[in-house]
DNA sequence: CAAACAAACTAACAAGTGTTAGTTTTTGTT
DNA sequence: AACAAAAACTAACACTTGTTAGTTTGTTTG
């Protein structure tokens, strides 16, 4: 277990700034101020604004596509994997909330590492959609249009950066019942 | 019914690249090469680059103001009055694809009318909120965090200029449908 | 103490930013 | 054909951007 370097320092406040206003809008001045340094001085540590980008994205994405493969060969039933894909997006999402930001809104501004990321996301969906098909085929989930499935679900668990820092009072085993309820079996009784 | 002028069209221009990159990462010179002139040109319709993102984000936040007073207003029961919203999204979603990325995305770069613009979005969130909060008190939605209920329905509405385009084949009164049967009675059987 | 290293600094660069001023070209109307 | 209005142009501005070079300061270690 390493201990915080300087450059993880940068990385998390870059994070924290990238969520407020986005990659393109900060400039590597405001991040320095947010460090307390000049601009200049972060080129000890980092190579360039590129990379600090880099990081943040990449090593997320990796994160869901180990995990979700985790999840996929499981012996359980396709409900509970997607319990499981819910559970995932909320540790994720809580111990991340900015690097989250990142993933889902500046991705694109990902240059070298683009189609790296693209491929990566591409595969985690198709597996999302994998188990969601399984689960229409065994009859356990209703028969309607697994892209509309997913899409919905996805959309709640890409957004959850957003809300769970506000929810520190109840607990991420208590959000991911209650998403996983209302997710699955709906809101009227 | 007006013709599109030249403004309109350099709005329209502009909200497409605004999706594809952001607010931040588009410029006045890219925004002018997507017309086919020159930056400097566009100052004879447009005042400024603020200008043209406030245009595209207040008129949509007030059509989704104006629409959910008369729904709230109508005289149907809750899971009707989510039913409508699910509609309403929908349909603004298929009609301005491009320009509700910059409602989701940028709305934090409006300089202005930022503050004017929260005010029509935390009172959207308030009627929404009202509605379900309505809904579980006449037993009609299930008794869970109302909270929790409207951040993931509105998450998967926010995300629907995603993914609306892509599917033309269906048309809006379809995806309406599907989207309120997942949202509302789940997927599992 | 001295050497080595980490981490900050100042100063500057080349390129890119939104925008303005002034001018020319295109279009439509009489 | 003449004129006005609309819409484009060139040139430039003041400022901001990411980044580099070279130097100084502070801290650890032999």
């Amino acid at each position: 277990m390493k201990s915080e370097t300087r450059k993880d320092e940068i990385i998390k406040t870059a994070a924290e700034l990238f969520k407020e206003k986005g990659y393109s809008a900060v400039t590597m001045r405001d991040l320095a101020t947010a460090m307390g340094i000049k601009a200049a001085s972060l080129y000890n540590h980092i190579n360039s604004k590129q990379e600090i980008l880099k990081e943040i994205i990449i090593s997320l994405a990796e994160e869901f596509t180990k995990e979700i493969e985790v999840i996929v060969s499981s012996n359980t039933n396709s409900l509970d994997k997607l319990s499981q894909i819910i559970a995932l997006h909320v540790k994720i999402s809580t111990n991340n909330a900015n690097e989250m930001a990142s993933l889902n809104n500046d991705w694109m501004h990902l240059e070298d590492q683009l189609s790296y990321y693209l491929k990566l996301r591409d595969n985690y969906e198709a597996t999302f959609l994998k188990i969601i098909k399984e689960g229409i085929m065994s009859s356990e989930i209703k028969k309607a249009n697994p892209e509309i499935i997913m899409f919905s679900m996805l959309s709640t668990l890409r957004s959850l950066y957003l809300w769970v820092p506000n929810k520190e009072d109840s607990n991420a085993n208590d959000l991911a019942n209650n998403l996983s309820k209302i997710l699955i079996q709906g809101i009227n009784k």
